[in-house]
DNA sequence: ATCCAGGATCTCC
DNA sequence: GGAGATCATGGA
């Protein structure tokens, strides 16, 4: 139940939900850090700043309306995540310990333009580096939203942005690739609305259409955006944990993780996939010392 | 300074 | 059809 007072304050009780570690577990990339337990938190053209005392969440600049019916499906507050979690964590000791290192994650339900491009984006590259070109995009020709902050722009809004201007945000090599999956969108070929009828085989056929969208990034949209929780992205993370926790070795062809994780996941695999891949990273799981 | 990054594509065989 | 090189850039 939420109340709100006259600074537009809306109150939230919540469990099984830590702001931090659901913002900083690489599935998102627009957020600035206040202070530890607050935030401000950007999705499309929407803004919001959000403060955690423990199951409280306070925020800051979004009406009662906006809280209760983009925000909340924003963070997937309606889902129950202590049976997801206690699910997963009795599979094997691994998830076990994935889902107790960050028991907070929940995964986010992302605006899908800016979701695509930001996992163009994230094509070899580095989490601090695509923020920090996303940040930039944004600048340049997104909606000022006030409080030096702007909206991710749209698609009609980079419509007209050619390939060089992109290179001169550091996007490097991937800048033809956003110019095509803004045409492809604009154009309607890669329509939100018609590709959410599709069946998940059927969805990833169409947005790897998308020059220099593959099955990975495909699989982070699907995931991230269109809330197809069955999806497990295998990056260079995931594959390193999944290769010597479950396998004991480095090379395990991806088609055989892929088996894996649906066998033993199946319509999980997208969340342990998250706290797989948080669990790795954070611990350098795989990585050659130096 | 050198390495590497939430990969995908191109090129060769 | 599978392995290997290549791609831009800058944070670590």
């Amino acid at each position: 139940m939420n109340t709100i007072d006259n600074n537009l304050e809306v109150i939230q009780s919540v469990s099984d939900f830590s702001l931090s570690e659901t913002l900083e577990c690489g599935q998102c990339f627009r957020f600035y850090k206040v202070n530890p337990e607050e935030y401000m938190v950007l999705s499309g053209e929407k803004c919001v700043r959000i403060l955690q005392k423990q199951n409280q969440l306070f925020f800051y600049g979004a009406s009662q309306e906006e809280v209760e019916f983009f925000w909340n499906d924003y963070f997937d507050f309606s889902r129950n995540y202590g049976e997801l979690k206690q699910n997963l964590a009795e599979k094997d000791e691994i998830m076990g310990e994935a889902v107790g290192f960050a028991p907070g994650i929940r995964i986010l339900r992302q605006e899908f333009f800016e979701c695509l491009i930001s996992f163009i984006l994230s094509q070899n590259n580095h989490i601090p580096r695509i923020k920090g070109i996303i940040e930039k995009i944004s600048k340049e020709y997104g909606t000022p939203l006030g409080n030096e902050v702007y909206g991710f722009p749209t698609s009609k809004q980079l419509l007209q942005v050619s390939e060089d201007d992109f290179r001169k945000l550091g996007t490097g090599f991937r800048a033809k690739y956003i110019v095509d999956a803004v045409k492809k969108v604009e154009e309607g070929k890669i329509s939100q609305e018609d590709l959410s009828k599709l069946s998940t085989e059927g969805l990833r056929e169409q947005l790897v259409t998308i020059h220099g969208v593959g099955r990975k990034i495909a699989d982070c949209v699907l995931l991230f955006s269109f809330g197809r929780y069955e999806v497990f992205p295998i990056d260079v993370w995931v594959k390193r944990i999944m290769s010597e926790c479950y396998f004991e070795k480095k090379d395990v062809p991806i088609a055989k993780i892929f088996e894996l994780a649906e066998e033993k996941y199946g319509e999980y695999a997208g969340f342990a996939q998250q706290y797989l891949f948080y669990y790795a990273r954070q611990k350098g799981i795989g990585k050659k010392s130096r």
